[in-house]
DNA sequence: TGCGGTTATGTCAGATCGGACATATAATGC
DNA sequence: GCATTATATGTCCGATCTGACATAACCGCA
């Protein structure tokens, strides 16, 4: 990873971690973040292919319309957990969340 | 999802959510902590296959042996996020990760 | 048996996350 | 234009998570 994606994560608030620890833990926080951007996107793809409102989504897994809302829009208060959670919640397949993580983590 | 594996995860510690969620939410929520449980086994296999130590692996993601520890006993403290990093920081590949994921999410 | 390395378990203060709410901004229909 | 519905954004406080530490248990090996 360079460092104009670390920028670029930076500015949409991601926390990449201080200084000295950039070095030693960069690679390893970018990845999952991208993962976690990927899986982000893939929601709003899964929600909107069935036709479903962030209201909806929301109620179907107990959560508010503004953390869909955040979720979708790549905010990084959002957890792994929570995305997954939405994902399933959305009648996602198994195959769609793999391949996500597919093309979302590399190695 | 049968009432067995539900008192199975329970007696792991798990909150399922209460009584009247739980016709609601368990299935949804019951995948998502098999899909834990896998991926935490799926560390301790990565780990040792690499031949490290938990303290290693501590090190390396920047956390504590009794963490990682946490993760390889299913502990139902730990996020998800936090058995991704500790997959990534242990090596596991993509491919790993992604065969765990498709025998862990049914559907 | 004792010793060093590894792993397990419990606790806790501080950090992060999450639902709820208010509010703003589209987008769509009339 | 004005409703209505959908989505976005910000804030707050309670809940959850996490690293750190202490400590116990386990496992060879000499």
């Amino acid at each position: 990873m360079k460092t104009a994606k670390a920028r670029r994560l930076r500015a949409a608030g991601w926390k990449l971690g201080s200084a000295k620890d950039f070095l030693r833990l960069s690679d390893q926080e970018a990845a999952l973040v991208e993962v976690k951007l990927c899986l982000m996107d893939a929601l709003r793809q899964a929600r909107r292919k069935r036709g479903i409102s962030q209201i909806d989504l929301a109620k179907r897994m107990g959560s508010s319309q503004s953390r869909i809302a955040k979720i979708e829009a790549g905010d990084p208060s959002v957890s792994l957990d929570l995305i997954l959670r939405a994902l399933v919640a959305s009648g996602a397949s198994r195959r769609e969340i793999q391949e996500t993580l597919a093309s979302g983590y590399p190695g």
